[in-house]
Parts: C-alpha cells; structure tokens; sequence
DNA sequence: CCTTGACCTGGAGCGCGCTCCAGGGATTTC
DNA sequence: GAAATCCCTGGAGCGCGCTCCAGGTCAAGG
C-alpha cells in the first residue's frame, strides 16, 4: 500500500504539518507508522480518516469531540454509536446553518433598513 | 429618553456586562453615558447598535472588523461606505453558510456509508 | 566528506474573544 | 449606620486551536 510522507499528507489532507502531529499528539490520530529513520508514514487509511475529520472540523466540532469520536473507533463494535453521534452532530450543522440564515435575514433586513436612510 | 443600566443592557442586548465593558474599550460602542454616579446608562440608540453588533458578530464578524466599522459610524457621510461593507459581509455570510452546507453534504454520505457498513 | 533538506521531539507562544478579579465607591434596605 | 447590592477601573487570566522554535537525526546529492 502507498505511504505518504508528512508533506504529502499536509499536501492531500489539507491540514498542515503541525496540526497533523497536533491531532497525532491528542488522540485524534491514531499512532502513524514510522519509516526506518523515524519519519511518519500515512497510510491510505490515515487520509481517509483526516477527510472525515477535515469535515468534522469544518462543521464546527470541538477538538475534545473529536478525540472523545476517535477513542470510540478504536473498538470495531461502536460503530452503531459513531454513526449515532454523527448524527448528532449533523443536527448541530443544521442547528447552526439555520441560525446563521436567521441572523443573515435579520442582516438583511437592516441594510435594507440603512439603504432607505441614505436615499 | 429611557435608559438602561449594565445590567438591564446585558439582559435586552444578551452580551454580558464585561462583554459590554470590553467591547466599549475596543470602540465597538461609543462611550455610553454615566449617571452621577458614574455608572453607565445605556440609550435606546445605543441598544440599537447592539441589536447590530449582535447580528454581525454571531455572522462571524470579527471585533477588528466590527472596530472599523464602529469608526466609519462616527462620521454621518460614509453611510454609503458602510452599506456597501455590510454588503460585503452578507456576502461571506452566504459563501460560509454554502461552504456549511457542502461539508455537512459530504458528511450526510459519509453517515450513510458507515451506516452500510454496520448493516 | 559535507551540505542540504525533510523530518524528529518537547515545549513555548500566539491570536482571538472574552471573563474574572482585586480593590474601591455609591445608594437603597433594614 | 450597617449591610447588601450594583457598579466602577485596570489589568491579569483563560480556553481553544493551532503555530512556531531550538536543537538534533538521517539520507541523498555534489
């Protein structure tokens, strides 16, 4: 199977260097492979997992969320309770993707408002 | 006029009072009133402003920018110029609610795959 | 050989946006 | 007139999520 150096992984995953052994160091990461001489090899499957997490991250789970998440993947049998909290979070997005056109609306609203001063 | 002590200010505007107190540091509100005493008394314009404030900041406007804007408000004649900015800011308002919808698309069909999995 | 460059480690530092605290009034309540 | 309540100021501290740094190792190229 191909590896990846950390570069590379930066490159494809889109995290930096830093983060990846950022998320490494708290747990998100499961521990990534080493060459002989010590450098990290991501795996396939570490950048399938980062994808997950990039969206994770991008929809505004916490840092300790996603640590508590990865500890739970670490045993096959809480799949059903992964994809629970999952779910969960997918609520959460929903929850906040209608806050944030609520208050776009309301934003709205008020430039309308300033428009009509100005004229 | 009516006016409203810290207190009653944080409860219609919800920021707290230290929220206040910072954000009238930062020039985000122009110095509000004091009562003889010394203790502030916030207007109905200046829970107005709030309402704004509050508008912007859970868009995602960060206090630097809120700052600016709050400068270019001390001078009636950038009306124009202001609009224009809140213009700009629906703007990145919509991108980040399509990029939130995006990811939580692509998490939708990450969901369904584990769910395959787990059947 | 020696340099270059990618990577390693542990730990410090940073930017943001608050939030809290010490120490000190003033005014309403009993 | 004592106590409680609300407020004041300046400044320190905090939680989050990285980001950067010093000092060192290894592998390949000139």
């Amino acid at each position: 199977m191909a590896t990846y150096s950390p570069a590379q992984a930066a490159e494809v995953s889109g995290f930096s260097i830093d983060t990846l052994r950022y998320y490494e160091r708290e747990g998100i990461l499961r521990p990534i492979a080493r060459t002989s001489s010590g450098h990290r090899a991501y795996t396939e499957d570490d950048l399938g997992w980062l994808d997950l997490v990039h969206c994770l991250r991008d929809t505004g789970m916490p840092i300790a969320d996603l640590k508590l998440y990865a500890e739970l993947s670490l045993d096959e049998a809480t799949l059903a309770a992964r994809v629970a909290l999952l779910e969960e979070h997918d609520r959460r997005v929903q929850e906040s993707i209608d806050a944030l056109r609520s208050q776009q609306e309301k934003l709205r609203e008020k430039i309308a408002w300033y428009r009509e001063q100005g004229a």
